[in-house]
DNA sequence: GACTAGAATGTAACCGCTTACATTTGTTTT
DNA sequence: AAAACAAATGTAAGCGGTTACATTCTAGTC
C-alpha cells in the first residue's frame, strides 16, 4: 500500500501539501492539487486510517451498545444508526450488553478502549450514577431509550406513558369500558410508564382501574398466554385488552383462540411496539408504533452534533408513540 | 489519559519494558512486572488503541457486511459473530449492503479503508470476480452464505439443496404425494438450489414434478399469499405445500384460511429458515432450520484462524439444514 | 576471579499521518 | 523598484505505541 510519502514524491510536493489535498484543508493552488490527485490515483493511494486517527486524535468511529443484536426492535434501531453515521463516513462498532450489568460495563470499557469518538448506549442494567460519571469523561455519550435528568440533552427516548395512554384511549374511544392490561415487569421503567399511561387514560374517562384486571408478564409470548388464562379465570368481564408489547399480545390472542374467544368480536386487543410480527398475526394486531427508526437516526445525529461539531443539527429528545390500528380492534 | 511514557517514568523502567508487560511478550523479571503493574493501575493507564494499531499494523477490528441489520435472519447471524469475536477482543465494524451492488462495493471499500484485519461478507449482488480479485489483496475475506469454488476454504454456507430436499421429503414420508412449491426468485442461487432439492426428493420417491404446481415468489409474504391464490385457481389437487421461506408460507397460510382451507387438515405446509415468526403463526409453521447462529459463529472462527493465526481452529464450511416439525404438518 | 551464556532491560528507529510554524513565491501598493 | 502583505508550500515535531537490536545484569562454570 502506498503511503503519503510516496505520493508526495511522485507529485513533487511535500507531505503537507498532499495532506491538504486529501483533507481539503488549507490553500492549495489548483495546479498543484491536480498533480497530487494524479499521483494519488496513479498509486491508488488510500490514507492509512490508523495513522490518521493517531495523528488527528479522532478515530471516526462510534461505539454502540445495545441489549441484543437480534430481535425486531434493535435491528431496526441499529440499521438507522448505521445508515446515518455511514453517510458521514463514521465507523460503527457494535457490542451487545445482554441486559446484564457486568456485560454492559465490559462493553463500555471495551468501547472506550477502542478510541471511539462517541458512544451510543442502550442499556438496561448499568446504574445511572455510572453513566453520569462516564459522561464526565472525554467521550460524549448518547443515551438511547433511557432518560436521566442530569444528561437530558443526550437522551433520546420514547414517551412510554403517552404510548400506554394512547393505546388505552384508542379502546375507550371505541366504546370499550372494561379493560384488562398485561404489563411488562414493573421494575422496568418502560413497562411501568406504559401502565401509568393506561391508568391515566382510564381516569380521564372516569373509569376505575380494577387491579384484578392487571397482570404482570415478562414481555415474552408465554407470559402473555398465561396472563390471559389468569384473566379469564378471574371471571371479570372485559371487552378490551391492552398489552405492553406485541409478543405478549400474540400469546394472549392464542389463549383466546384456544378458549373459543373471538378477537376482535368478543375482545379487542392492542399491543405495543408495532414489530413486524403484528402484521403476521391473525387477526392482524393493532399496536403502538415506537418510532424506533427515527430514534436511531436521531441518536446518530446527536453524535454528529456532540462529537463531530455539527452544531446546526437540531435534536429531538422525546418521541411520541403513534397508534397503528389493525384488525384486532373493533368498536362496540 | 496517561501514556506509556508516563507509566515507564513512574515505574522507573523503559517504554519497552512497559510494552512487554502489557503484551506479555518477552522476558520480564517478576519484580519489574509488579512495579510496572502498580504504575499502570496507579495511573489507570490504558493503551491507546490507535497507536497500537499503527505500530503493530493490526487494528484488531473485523469488518462485517450484511444485506440488512434488521430482520430475523441477519440479526442472529450478527449476534453470533459479535459474541465470538469479542471473546477474542476484536472489534466488529458493521455495514449494510442492502443487496445492491453499488452499496455493497462502497461498503467493502469503506471497510478496507478502515484498516480491518479481515472481512466477513454476506453479499448478494457483487460479482464473483470482484471477490476473487479482492481476495488477492492483503485482507483475508470470509464469505458468509455464499459459495465460490476459488475461495472454497473461506466460504461458510448452508446446503440449500439439501434443505429443499429435507423439506419435501418430510411431507413425502408422511404420505403426501401431490405437492406444490412456492419458490423464491429463480435468479437467487439460494432459492434455485432449494427448488432443486425439492425436485430431487420428488424424483427419489418416483414422483413427477408438475411445473404447474411450482410458483415463483419473491420471498415476501404478499407473494406467498398471491402464489397460493394462483395455485388454488389452477385446480390441481395437492395436499402438501413447500415454501422457500417462512414469510411466503405465512402468506400462503393466510390465503388458505381466507378460502376456508384448513392447515394442516386439508393441506400440510412447511416453510424454510425457521425464523421466529414460524412459532407465532397459527398453526405453528414447520420449517427448515438454517443454523444461522452456528454459521455466524463459524465465520468468526474462520476470521480468527485466517487473520489472527489461530491455526488449530477447525472450520466447517458447509452446514446441513435441519427439519423443525410443527403443527402445520400432518400425516395423511 | 575471570569468562560466558542467557536473561533482563534499554535505545531508538519506525508506523503513516496531521499541523503549527517557517519559508518561499506572487501580487499589490506607494 | 522597494515595501508590505497574502497565498502557497515546505519543514519538522509530534501522536503513542512496537520491536529489532544493543547493552547491561546475573549466575553458573572452571
Amino acid at each position: 500500500m502506498a503511503t503519503i510519502y510516496e505520493v508526495s514524491k511522485l507529485a513533487g510536493v511535500s507531505l503537507a501539501t498532499v495532506s491538504r489535498v486529501m483533507n481539503n484543508s488549507g490553500k492549495v493552488a489548483s495546479k498543484t492539487r491536480e498533480k497530487v490527485l494524479a499521483a494519488i490515483s496513479e498509486l491508488d493511494y488510500r490514507p492509512n486510517s490508523m495513522a490518521q486517527s493517531l495523528a488527528s486524535k479522532r478515530s471516526n468511529s462510534v461505539g454502540i451498545l445495545i441489549p441484543e443484536l437480534y430481535g425486531p426492535f434493535f435491528g431496526v434501531m441499529l440499521s438507522n444508526v448505521e445508515t446515518e453515521l455511514r453517510k458521514a463516513d463514521k465507523r460503527v462498532i457494535i457490542t451487545a450488553g445482554h441486559s446484564n450489568e457486568a456485560t454492559e460495563r465490559d462493553c463500555i470499557e471495551f468501547l472506550l478502549g477502542s478510541s471511539c469518538d462517541a458512544l451510543i448506549l442502550h442499556v438496561y442494567s448499568v446504574p445511572h450514577d455510572y453513566l453520569i460519571e462516564l459522561n464526565k469523561g472525554p467521550v460524549p455519550i448518547i443515551l438511547l431509550n433511557g432518560y436521566i435528568p442530569e444528561l437530558a440533552d443526550q437522551c433520546i427516548y420514547l414517551d412510554n406513558k403517552h404510548g400506554g395512554y394512547v393505546a388505552t384511549k384508542s379502546l375507550l374511544e371505541r366504546g370499550h369500558r372494561s379493560l384488562a392490561y398485561i404489563s411488562g415487569p414493573h421494575w422496568k421503567s418502560d413497562s411501568f410508564k406504559r401502565l401509568a399511561g393506561h391508568k391515566a387514560a382510564m381516569r380521564e374517562f372516569g373509569l376505575e382501574v380494577n387491579e384484578q384486571l392487571i397482570i404482570e408478564g415478562d414481555f415474552e409470548e408465554a407470559s402473555g398466554r398465561e396472563a390471559m388464562r389468569q384473566l379469564l379465570q378471574r371471571d371479570i368481564p372485559f371487552t378490551g385488552l391492552v398489552c405492553a408489547n406485541d409478543e405478549m399480545a400474540a400469546g394472549a390472542m392464542d389463549t383466546a383462540r384456544e378458549k373459543g374467544i373471538k378477537v376482535p368480536d368478543d375482545i379487542s386487543v392492542i399491543g405495543f411496539d408495532n414489530v413486524s410480527l403484528a402484521n403476521y398475526l391473525h387477526p392482524k394486531l393493532a399496536s403502538i408504533g415506537c418510532r424506533i427508526a427515527e430514534m436511531g437516526q436521531m441518536a446518530a445525529r446527536c453524535v454528529l452534533k456532540e462529537a463531530y461539531g455539527e452544531k446546526e443539527i437540531k435534536i429531538q429528545n422525546t418521541f411520541k408513540p403513534r397508534l397503528v390500528l389493525r384488525e384486532s380492534v373493533k368498536s362496540r
